[in-house]
DNA sequence: TACTAGTTATAAG
DNA sequence: TTTTATAAATAGT
């Protein structure tokens, strides 16, 4: 047996059955862990999962998770959207978007580990790109927001795609069982957002 | 100590304060979780959670939860909500509740529009910043390192290193960090750049 | 916040 | 599906 030689990769597996299987058993261990949290701290949970495949899976602690998206939309509505709503979250790096604040993160903590364990070429090469991405997308927003442009930012956010490298070879699949490619688009993140008009965004100080 | 003195009980915790602090733990966790399963099998994956004070925590692989619950819509009234949730998982009566009422109301802009936030010019500015702060001294180290000064490179990790026993001998690590969350369940999984690791620090793939 | 030590979650078989 | 060794999550300090 050599089970979990190392600790698990957090980026796309590449093999088809590897990943089908992994998303059977994460997703239930995910469905546990929300049905724990909704009894044991007595909190409203409303999960939804799309599988590659595109099949829906969901769960909710109440009578219906449409019920948890309304009181999410009441709640966003009441608070001015800014429903931030945690306390212990550093407002440091926040950046009010999910995929953006992930980011930040993300390269924080990638930045920090570079520096502090390993610097080779493979760790600076992605660092790199990731920087660039980021700082490409976060560029763009801003002029956007000045031009304010928002309806560009919406078209985007509806359907934003990424360029798909060359290198994905999709097998051909026969759809019987749980996931799989085919369905819907992946889940590239790209960064979109709308925001209210900002005041100015004239220019940082930049390095 | 006396951690986890037995299995845990999967029942509402009675005492506010440790209901409180798992309620945390769990979360962070959870939110976690769903990201993973996002980023390794690049599933669609959205999240709710009210705590019982009614503080909102959410969670999307997407540019905004409220697309996959425009997905869940859709889907359900197209493949008439026949959706099984939780397959593998135990079925618990009380909870897990599949879609029942699934009208297409009016999910228009007004919903939509209080989805971003913080989106404003002052973070956008300190993130640009940043970000090109950690380009330029990523790109600065690159150099370096193909100069071939690894012997400097070394030492200066080595001196700022942490005492924080970490000994991880990482082999390859990418993008797998992740840990922090400081309770704002804001995550969302990166562009899977995958494309096999550049053996050498010439060239990277740039934005 | 960080640590410790039983408990869980899981990647491979 | 069940087993197993190892990685993770996490309850209580």
């Amino acid at each position: 047996m050599a089970p979990r030689r190392g600790k698990v990769e957090l980026r796309r597996i590449e093999d088809r059955t590897s990943r089908q299987v992994r998303f059977s058993k994460r997703r239930s261990g995910l469905f546990k862990k929300a049905y724990e949290l909704a009894v044991l701290c007595d909190a409203e949970v409303g999960l939804l999962v799309f599988s590659p495949a595109g099949k829906l899976y969901e769960f909710s602690s109440v009578s219906s998770i449409e019920k948890t998206v309304e009181r999410y939309r009441k709640f966003s509505n009441a608070a001015g959207d800014v429903n931030k709503s945690d306390d212990n979250m550093q407002k440091h790096e926040e950046f009010g978007h999910p995929a953006a604040d992930m980011k930040l993160q993300e390269i924080g903590k990638r930045l920090r580990k570079t520096i502090f364990s390993q610097l080779n070429a493979d760790n600076l090469c992605k660092l790199e790109k990731d920087l660039s991405d980021a700082l490409q997308w976060t560029r763009s927003r801003k002029t956007q927001l000045t031009t304010g442009s928002l309806n560009q930012l919406q078209e985007e956010a509806a359907g934003g795609r990424d360029k798909t490298g060359e290198t994905e070879a999709e097998e051909r699949n026969d759809g019987d069982d749980d996931d799989d490619e085919g369905g819907g688009g992946r889940a590239a993140p790209r960064c979109s957002s709308r925001g209210k008009a900002p005041a100015s965004i004239g220019r940082c100080s930049r390095a």
